[in-house]
DNA sequence: TCGATCCTGTAG
DNA sequence: CTACAGGATCGA
């Protein structure tokens, strides 16, 4: 599910539905989705709270209690945080669950329990975010920044897009996306490629956020949920072995940083 | 940079 | 049964 577009509509409903809101109660059915912090810490630390905002950073996502507190959450793999109209109907899959003041619910779901929910204060925000970099959608990712950065990395050009301390929010299926478009062979060291493509990669992110940012949210606000596929047409992941749409030839994957890579050995140098 | 880890579900 | 899954972190 989760990469930034997704994590956007996410945002972007919940913004719709749940500001203002007040939390009676937050209730931890699975400790590890905490932790290091404990169930107790966060079951009271969020106890009476009004939600005052919903932001993002990257993929995680923030949102603004009274009190100078903030819930933190990130979905990982296959997290998902959803209101819901009573709170009494969640259902198996809730690993955390918050009651509003009005009846409704506020639940986070995850069947890999991979995600993570904190409390934090906004004083340390900063501090757990420093690793975090630009947004690939905003004024600060231009092209000279995106070349520094590109310059001072030896690491693999799909390793170092996953990262996510140079621009945030790119996950496994955008960053082999955005190499394709831009005919760029996933291991090539970011600091080996020519500054002309460094600027070719720097447009095509881009444009592979914009498209997926819109279609996610489109899709998102109306059907509740649709998994990628049926929105966003890739072009290269999970696509091994059949033909590249531009060259012809058969889409390989190889594994790096222990993930599956797709790309196309014809027209990705 | 690799592998293990956190977990469960699903496809082959 | 094994392999793999749209993420991130840790230690060797």
């Amino acid at each position: 599910m989760p990469e930034l577009p997704e994590v956007e509509a996410v945002c972007r409903r919940l913004r719709a539905s749940v500001l203002g809101a007040r939390i009676v109660q937050l209730r931890v059915v699975r400790p590890g989705i905490v932790r290091p912090q404990t169930v107790t810490a966060v079951e009271n630390g969020a106890a009476d709270a009004v939600i005052e905002a919903v932001e993002r950073r990257g993929k995680h996502i923030l949102i603004r209690l009274s009190g100078e507190r903030l819930l933190h959450v990130h979905l990982r793999m296959t997290g998902n945080l959803v209101a819901i109209p009573d709170v009494r109907f969640r259902g198996p899959g809730a690993r955390v669950w918050m009651e509003l003041s009005d009846g409704r619910g506020l639940v986070y779901e995850d069947p890999r329990a991979l995600g993570k929910v904190h409390l934090r204060r906004v004083a340390e925000l900063d501090g757990l975010l420093k690793d975090v970099g630009v947004e690939p959608l905003s004024d600060t990712f231009d092209a000279t920044y995106f070349r520094n950065a590109a310059r001072r990395s030896q690491k693999p050009a799909k390793i170092f897009l996953m990262d996510q301390k140079c621009v945030a929010g790119l996950g496994n299926i955008y960053a082999a996306e955005a190499l394709w478009r831009a005919k760029i062979h996933p291991s090539r060291p970011m600091a080996k490629l020519k500054g002309i493509r460094v600027d070719g990669l720097h447009q095509t992110i881009r444009e592979v956020m914009t498209e997926a940012m819109e279609s996610a949210s489109a899709a998102y606000a109306e059907a509740g949920g649709f998994s990628t596929e049926e929105w966003f047409v890739c072009n290269v992941y999970d696509r091994e072995g059949l033909d590249c749409p531009r060259c012809g030839r058969k889409i390989k994957r190889i594994p790096q940083g222990g993930r599956s890579t797709y790309y196309c050995p014809g027209c990705q140098r």
